[in-house]
DNA sequence: TATTTCATGTTTACAGTGAATACATTTTAA
DNA sequence: TTAAAATGTATTCACTGTAAACATGAAATA
């Protein structure tokens, strides 16, 4: 189980896995500045080659980014996943994957809106990165479908219904990263304000809803 | 009423509305290109004034961008309160209100993009524009605290309420200008799916929702 | 009216960026 | 052993935001 290109002495002029390590710090400097402070010329100094370098890897800048773009929205789909009750309800189901996703993004604010905002140019001249995106939704997508099926949510078009889901947990996402809802003096704690929006999102499909906000 | 700036002969030296014509000549470059193409210096070429004659009327690129943000900020107000019925009930008038955002929203996708994007550093620092911000959001807080009053929508904390709402449309205008629902196959026209999401929102906050998604 | 002052222009310069090109070295395959 | 391919570097270009010093002309003051 040795891996070969680590065992080498490292000459110290082939760096030996450059790509994984460029990969690794890009995250690293997003996490901390945001996509927007991330240079490829900074980026080469952190990994300590030299600025040309990273272009034996990545085409260009854009092309660094769809790669963690697309392992973000993996991340995402396996944090959406695991949560999940097979013997739950879909109601039950979508609350805990909405949960999920906005646990994720909460997180991971930076890599969250690499995913979603406009510093990847051209997206979708990506397929790979679409997939990955549709792979993402279609969590949501299924338990959406089921809870049709199940008589648990409105009849509808499945996919009207899962975009309408998406929308209102990613604008909370969406908000919450970007400060909007930090400025605001709730008379609410935060968590509750997270909870009682993934219930109006349930709500909103949900067959017979009760008066208030539960599920 | 004679403007006594523009009346004079242009020595051509002095410009004599400098300030405004950078904002209006800012707002078709972003219109055109996205604020991602905006540069200071493109801005002054088209202008047709030297590169650094911005700074006499603006500190840095951050608050040119958050001037525009703040009259983009001021049009969403307006939009969205003008289709407004006095007569109406809050669901009706919250759904006008929202349709009305969308509309606006896809209209100028790059321009409502720059108010929610991260184009602009340290938003919190300027607070003229977080006040036109909470001012245009102020529009569907009233119209969700009349709902309660009313009896139309269910009881409980009138901002997260209306939170909630403000996610899903929000959630949906980005979405939907960023190309992730252009992309689906959807059995409905994109009007009908634009009008479901501002049903299921008037909906996730309604006592006795119907079955279907109707208002 | 003559002069001074100040707002608003310009020129020049610097440090940073993404990326193209030509060259160097090391690894791999023939 | 040697040729080719992969992966590194050095150099260069065009572009950016913006600081500093200087120029001009409009408005205020003597």
């Amino acid at each position: 189980m040795s891996a070969p290109s680590e065992a080498k002495h490292h000459s110290q002029y082939h760096h030996g896995n450059l790509r994984e390590a460029l990969l690794q710090a890009a995250v690293e400097l997003i996490r901390e500045g945001g996509v927007e402070k991330l240079s490829l010329r900074g980026l080469a100094r952190k990994v300590g080659v030299s600025q040309t370098a990273p272009y034996r890897h990545f085409q260009d800048k854009n092309h660094l980014l769809v790669e963690i773009a697309k392992q973000t929205f993996a991340e995402m789909t396996a944090a959406t996943t695991a949560p999940l009750d097979p013997a739950g309800s879909a109601r039950e189901n979508v609350f805990r994957c909405g949960k999920a996703y906005l646990h994720y993004a909460i997180n991971n604010p930076e890599r969250y809106k690499l995913v979603f905002g406009p510093s990847i140019e051209q997206r979708a001249s990506y397929p790979e990165l679409i997939e990955a995106g549709m792979r993402s939704f279609g969590v949501l997508m299924d338990l959406v479908k089921q809870g049709i099926d199940a008589g648990e949510f409105i009849d509808g078009c499945a996919q009207m219904l899962a975009n309408g889901c998406w929308s209102g947990i990613h604008g909370f996402a969406s908000l919450t990263i970007d400060g909007f809802y930090a400025r605001q003096q709730l008379p609410i704690a935060f968590d509750d304000l997270l909870d009682g929006q993934i219930r109006m999102t349930v709500r909103s499909i949900s067959r017979n809803p009760a008066e208030n906000l539960t599920i």
